[in-house]
RNA sequence: GGUGCGGUAGCUCAGUUGGUAGAGCAAGGGACUGAAAAUCCCUGUGUCGGCGGUUCAAUUCCGUCCCGCACCA
């Protein structure tokens, strides 16, 4: 008999996290956030974190976990879910997912590579060279390192060339070499539900929202950040906008626009990505707990 | 009322020395192997403000009208 892992995920402010705590609520159980932004503790308003109240009641792991000064990626959230798990189940059979982190999603369900870690010098050089050298050089370095992957790569896709290049000056191998080698999660029982709404209702629901979050206070928050916005973990959406304004490069209408903006492309991604995961129970926020409860007392025998 | 500048894709605009048009953003679809709320790819027919005129042909030239904006009265 397997633990079971409870996997609810759909695009954002589709309700996910009300669902979440209501089943774990049911399975007398914890809640791991599947949710790169939601770790960092300086970020409150804009991430849409449950409130201290849900928080409170039910332990939410992976949640102001993390600074925005740490280093934060798929492998720092695989390692600490994998650890997270274990102690879950030492005293329950259950465990909840929740988030809306395709990638981090994948790790979980399909493992992730396993690869050495690139030393920040290395990173930083490659930086420097293609902030000053620009795309070109980029694409240059990395014909010439590695054609193999640079054959069939994104050429214009510049994170990726960056971290292909990165992968070489540490290892002098390929990365595309290490595409098979990968590490898994312990044999769970996963039971997938991908939350989605009609697409109308959904941008509705996002541009109220970022309306709320302005009311709470999100411009101070981000006003407070605004020595840090130059740091990946702060390209953030309800962020960034925001610091455009402070830096005078727009109106603070403008600003409001792009962060609801910016959501709503968000949200389309992250259903382009969900899609793949077609053994999951599609649900729609407004399924009753009750519906959740049967689907997943079926799923829990079988 | 006069003068000037504008009126082109949902928005901001480019352009056509006359042969019915194209970028960015939006929107839609897709990808995604340690930045992933990131990054990238694909999709552009719209009475080129209305009506007349010149012309084989007008969105482009001319006239006129309408609508913005600015300045002058």
């Amino acid at each position: 008999m397997h633990k079971k892992c409870v996997v609810i995920f759909g695009p954002t402010a589709v309700g996910k996290s009300d669902l979440a705590y209501q089943i774990a609520q049911y399975c007398k159980t914890e809640i791991i956030s599947a949710d790169s932004r939601q770790c960092f503790r300086e970020l409150n308003i804009g991430v849409a974190k449950p409130d201290n109240a849900m928080l409170k009641n039910i332990p939410h792991h992976f949640v102001n976990s993390h600074s925005i000064h740490d280093t934060m990626n798929v492998k720092v959230f695989f390692d600490y879910c994998k650890h997270t798990l274990a102690t879950i189940f030492k005293t329950t059979d259950t465990a909840i997912i929740v988030g809306g982190t395709g990638f981090y999603i994948d790790a979980i369900l399909n493992g992730i590579q396993d690869l050495p870690i690139i030393p920040l010098s290395i990173k930083q050089n490659i930086q420097h060279n293609v902030n000053a050298s620009g795309k070109q050089w980029l694409q240059k370095q990395v014909e010439e390192k590695d054609p193999v992957f640079f054959a069939h790569a994104d050429k214009e896709n510049t994170h990726r060339l960056q971290r292909a290049l990165e992968f070489f000056d540490a290892t002098q191998q390929s990365i595309t070499l290490f595409k098979e080698k990968k590490t898994r999660l312990p044999e769970y029982d996963f039971i997938l539900f991908n939350v989605n709404k009609e697409r109308q209702m959904l941008y509705q629901q996002i541009d109220q929202r970022v309306e709320i979050m302005m009311k709470s206070g999100l411009l101070e928050e981000a006003e407070n950040l605004l020595q840090y916005q130059q740091i990946e973990n702060l390209q953030t959406i309800g962020y960034k906008e925001l610091f455009a304004f402070f830096n005078a490069e727009c109106s603070l209408t403008t600003a409001i626009e792009k962060v609801k903006q910016h959501s709503r492309n968000y949200a389309k991604r992250q259903i382009t990505w969900f899609n793949r995961y077609t053994n999951a129970h599609y649900i729609t926020p407004n399924s009753s707990i009750e519906q959740l409860k049967h689907l997943f007392d079926m799923n829990a025998k079988s």
